[in-house]
DNA sequence: AAGACGAAAGTGGTTGA
DNA sequence: TCAACAACTTTCGTCTT
């Protein structure tokens, strides 16, 4: 199969160079032109087959399969056989009583044995909450499914019991997030999700802490992508963006400030340098803080940085 | 008119006693 | 548990382009 095939047509080439030499980042979301740097899909979902080889060696290029794909999606992995609703055989045609009486008290007992356990009534709630949260942020199947595997490592421990599902499934995506560094904010997934930020956030340290989950400090770098994809800044400008933090952060400018404005701050002198200018408020609004913190965090990045005040006239 | 600036007062989180 | 503290927000008047 042609691997163009799978990717829509207004996503081969770049609309700005005509470049087809595209970067296709799947855990970000996220289309960018290797050529000039613009951003063309931002958050894309991710529409390519999960199918892979089976095969011990890759270079087959099999990738043939039977039945479905395996999911963490479903709360039984996907694999088990559903009984048809409808009353009606292989071939279309109808079924007699006896048969059909007898449908009926298959279909019972399967779902009975389905949702059996109190485990798993949890994550039949459980699951399309979490799908839900990461679908509203845009984020990946593959995110999705780390997030399920996550709360069912939270759901063994017993940490559920007494706190509601919405909330450790809105925590368990937070967690996910900050550790592939996707950019989310804590604000983020609580607006989408049906619990308040402190509660995620009480949440959310509590799973870290009872599962001994490292999850790294999240840093001013980690958030640059996603701010200069929505406000579509190109490459150039991300990329001396986290050139200025990495030279802040040597300075020690960096510490105990809230990593988003950093970010904010760094972009945005980032964009005036490249000439691709965004005003505070533009990027105010995708970091979630204020002009002032943007303003405070520049004024003190430019002194670390020795950049001159002219690049902003 | 839009964007940037900065002062002042208020808010919420962290830390250490 | 509480106070102290730094960071951040909100609001608003003023300046600059």
């Amino acid at each position: 199969m042609d691997e163009e095939d799978s990717i829509p047509e207004n996503i081969v080439k770049c609309k700005e160079c005509g470049s087809r030499d595209l970067n296709h980042d799947t855990d970000r979301g996220e289309v960018s032109c290797n050529q000039c740097g613009l951003v063309l899909e931002e958050q894309s979902l991710d529409l390519g087959a999960e199918w892979r080889t089976f095969q011990d060696t890759d270079a087959s290029g099999d990738r043939s399969r039977v039945g479905a794909p395996m999911t963490h999606l479903i709360h039984d992995k996907g694999l088990s056989t559903d009984i048809d609703w409808r009353n009606k055989d292989y071939s279309g045609k109808s079924i007699g009583s006896k048969t059909r009486a007898q449908f009926y008290r298959m279909r019972k007992w399967q779902s009975r044995a389905r949702n059996s356990t109190s485990h798993e009534r949890n994550l039949v709630k459980a699951i399309p909450e979490a799908r839900r949260i990461c679908e509203q942020l845009k984020l990946t199947k593959g995110v999705a499914e780390e997030v399920v595997m996550l709360y069912k490592r939270v759901l063994d421990s017993g940490l559920v019991k007494g706190r509601s599902i919405d909330a450790i499934a809105a925590s368990c995506v937070y967690i996910v997030c900050s550790r592939n560094k996707l950019g989310r904010t804590l604000d983020e997934v609580s607006k989408v999700s049906r619990i308040g930020r402190k509660e995620l956030a009480r949440c959310y340290k509590t799973i870290k802490n009872q599962l001994r989950l490292k999850t790294e400090i999240t840093k001013a770098q980690d958030f640059v992508p996603a701010f200069c994809s929505k406000l579509h800044l190109s490459t150039k400008v991300q990329t001396r963006a986290l050139d200025f933090i990495e030279q802040a952060d040597k300075k020690e400018a960096t510490s105990g400030k809230s990593p988003t404005g950093i970010a904010a701050a760094a972009i945005y002198i980032a964009s005036h340098v490249e000439g691709t200018v965004r005003t505070q408020r533009e990027l105010a609004e995708v970091s979630s803080v204020t002009e002032v913190t943007i303003r405070n965090r520049y004024k003190e990045l430019l002194q670390v940085l020795d950049i001159e005040d002219s690049v902003f006239s």
